[in-house]
DNA sequence: TGCCTTCATGGTTATATTGCCATAAAGCAC
DNA sequence: GTGCTTTATGGCAATATAACCATGAAGGCA
């Protein structure tokens, strides 16, 4: 790989990393509805709130969600409206396998 | 997290996953180009050929690629024409970060 | 046939990720 | 002040990921 394609592509793996994970797709699943407190989040999830906190960490580090302090809650917001783009691609491609494995079954 | 919800975040996940190393993400961009057997894009990605392979072996499970064989070549090429999508969202949240980075820097 | 190219896969090691528990800091109410 | 709530972080164990090397299977060609 080119040396100044590199870090082109890490920054970029960076945010599909913070992506990549079933809980943090739901956590901004529901973000996307309303800003929501780690507690709030900690029920939906249903894991530790220790787990829930680091992953909103990994999702604020990739830039992909903003916090706010409000007393002792901290309370989180998306930062992107991207993100439709994203699901979508994400969902185009699963409707896409689903089809292909109907196909094989159909034969 | 909801028991009907889970399958769905995980199956959404593990598209993602597929789309977050930096070699994978390379390898996409250049088959949105044109169609490339193994040995051109290890070449092209500077790392081992059997790294390359297992790389697009991942990609090809998620359903991003498809593969043809052409006699002891792979051809593989892009599935779906969503990755725009994909890649917009990323772009836009790069961007973002940079302008807040610069914000920072020059308060 | 033999030789070369192309590719996929198993093995191994190093690193990264993820979950929970325990804990500590900070805000709020009393 | 004491307590309760909310949150973030360190520690640790289990698992997953990723790189290389070595190898073997299959195609193409002389």
């Amino acid at each position: 790989m080119d040396a100044f394609a590199q870090p082109r592509y890490e920054a970029r793996a960076r945010i599909a990393k913070a992506l990549s994970h079933p809980t943090r797709l739901l956590l901004l699943d529901a973000l996307r509805q309303k800003d929501l407190c780690v507690c709030e989040m900690t029920e939906l999830a249903g894991v530790d709130q220790s787990t829930v906190s680091k992953h909103l960490a990994i999702l604020k580090d990739a830039g992909l969600v903003a916090v706010a302090k409000r007393g002792s809650m901290s309370v989180f917001s998306v930062r992107c409206q991207c993100l439709d783009g994203f699901f979508r691609c994400i969902e185009a491609v699963l409707e896409q396998n689903l089809k292909a494995q109907q196909e094989i079954v159909g034969s």
